[in-house]
DNA sequence: TTGTACGCGTTATCAT
DNA sequence: ATGATAACGCGTACAA
């Protein structure tokens, strides 16, 4: 006997009370007396009860979880530590709050809105983080349009109802130059992300304004998808050029260890005849040869701010924006004066 | 009116039939004659009626989703291209059965274990994927205890009541070793995972093997923690050895990566000076300087395969274990002949 | 504080 | 064989 699971229905019996009493005593709200509430809660662990999170849902209408699609190709995503680093954020805040995070990784854009269409059709959670946002992001509206709470990772460029949360990448990149330029270097290139993902162009036009402010000229903004192989054959374009650049700022680690390896193939020493930036610094830049000067973004600490934010949304409070620690450059090996002519 | 999403008994009333029967016809089970379920059909899908997950996840017990616990350190984690590879294989085998993954990363043993109870207690899945499995891996007795459907990725070392799907990665070390022989190498070093992950023992023990089979001496094999750090220092260890090896056999990618650097760094040529082979081949092989000979082992059809074997035990279905085709050996230029003495 | 309707399918029991 | 009825799963919320 009642070696089922028990329910709320034998909390109740065993205690005495209703079932809604119950509820109400589990949950803090007010109508319980101390001693009843306390009573309650003995029955309650000495039975081993815990609520039953199905039964909840149905009731309350929740999840009680969190919904992360990621549209990237494969190949991309497994070459960036991003994504691991920002789902490691993101289960550190949700842990403790008794929620989960339901991930789905699709190959287009096309199947990330049937993704997110289906997550909400099908009850599967409460709201979602936008990332890698686009220009005039569809999410967007999406979001409004299925009821979804969420929060979005940076600014978008349309009007949005939900918080944003963001680090100050620009701040990065302007480091980057900034670095680069107090080194000596009058001709730098940038190797950027495509330009409809906004982190992409706001990269860019930081990169030029930086250049803008030394004084110098910024005809070297390239376009890419941000994979390794774009990296490469970017960087091949740049070095072959009649004046090639003395520095390449990269928008994430993977296209600057692909470039410095092209680099090196073609004969460029790296700091001594080309120097190189990277992004979103990981661990990994610490093992390449020369070591990778990055920008680091505590990408971690991004998913858990955002997570935070999320949960909060869904719990129906105002949020505000979040403004975390702007990007840092990391100095390492891979920057230095340029070479002499 | 009806403006809120209808539930079955709308259609139960338009199609003028029971709730039950609505159920049974969208089952498809029998006892419903051709014309009436027909009749339903058509009804539930002018009214755009589809069943409430929630509602179905109570009265059916079943989370319809499926869990995978991470357990490493988010850095390791992070620089390895295997979990994103394995997370879009899943995926592609989730979607169309219309159940999504619950992904949890936690950083030890203890929260791994937490994290499975978890995810039983909170009824959030059906089923687990055991990946990286240790010797005497507690998940097995813990999935049992918890009642849990789940498949492991590799045949665990204790009897298991759940179906393996594995890659024959031994076949991919022995490939590695004998391409490594057969350019003449005879002072061959390995650098593996921990040994208390089954892959980690299992590679190591196949290299021991082969090496044996090839008649050489096998005293340098190194554990390491799979990380870029530790492959690393090791790397640093074995070349500042009187008798260094010419050829170094890794057991991942950002190992044999970061392995190059360290070579590079400390004046050898490779492959000249010292040949080297990853493992899990990725993209990033390709885009390193020299460009990486790896072991490849088709990570995302393994996720697939995984998924599919694990949605078959949940459905209650006899599964027998599935053997993917082993892995190859990806012959790029960090491996050649041995240099000269 | 209690009683009870409600959320919404699934399934066992009955009736025809 | 076809279909209806009702119990069930388990909290939540509101009227009494």
């Amino acid at each position: 006997m009642m070696s089922e699971r028990p329910t709320i229905a034998d909390v109740a019996r065993v205690a005495g009370v209703s079932k809604g009493l119950v509820s109400f005593a589990l949950n803090d709200k007010p109508g319980v007396s101390v001693e009843t509430r306390q009573r309650i809660l003995s029955v309650a662990s000495e039975l081993g009860w815990k609520p039953s999170m199905r039964a909840r849902s149905l009731s309350s209408r929740r999840a009680y979880a969190v919904g992360l699609v990621i549209a990237r190709d494969p190949g991309i995503i497994a070459a960036d530590p991003f994504f691991p680093a920002l789902i490691a954020g993101i289960e550190i805040a949700l842990a403790p709050a008794g929620q989960v995070l339901v991930l789905s990784m699709v190959a287009d854009e096309e199947a990330e809105i049937a993704s997110y269409r289906q997550l909400v059709e099908n009850d599967r959670v409460d709201g979602v983080i936008l990332t890698d946002l686009r220009t005039n992001d569809a999410r967007i509206a999406l979001a409004v349009e299925l009821g979804l709470s969420a929060v979005t990772l940076g600014h978008p460029d349309i009007p949005s109802p939900f918080p944003a949360v963001t680090v100050d990448d620009a701040a990065g990149i302007r480091a980057a130059v900034a670095h680069l330029v107090a080194l000596g270097h009058t001709r730098i290139a940038h190797v950027g992300g495509p330009s409809r993902m906004l982190h992409g162009s706001r990269r860019r036009n930081s990169f030029l304004a930086a250049l803008a402010e030394a004084g110098l000229s910024g005809e070297l903004a390239i376009e890419t998808d941000f994979s390794s192989a774009d990296g490469a054959r970017v960087t091949a374009d740049l070095l072959a050029l009649a004046e090639p650049p003395t520095a390449i700022v990269y928008s994430n680690d993977p296209m600057a260890i692909a470039g410095m390896s092209v680099a090196q193939r073609a004969g460029f020493s790296i700091p001594q005849d080309l120097s190189v930036t990277g992004f979103d610094g990981s661990d990994l830049g610490n093992f390449t040869n020369p070591s990778l000067t990055s920008v680091s973004t505590q990408v971690q600490e991004w998913g858990r701010a955002a997570t935070d934010a999320l949960l909060r949304v869904i719990a129906g409070e105002d949020v505000v924006d979040v403004e975390l620690a702007p990007a840092q450059l990391v100095p390492r090996e891979s920057s230095a004066g340029p070479p002499r002519t």
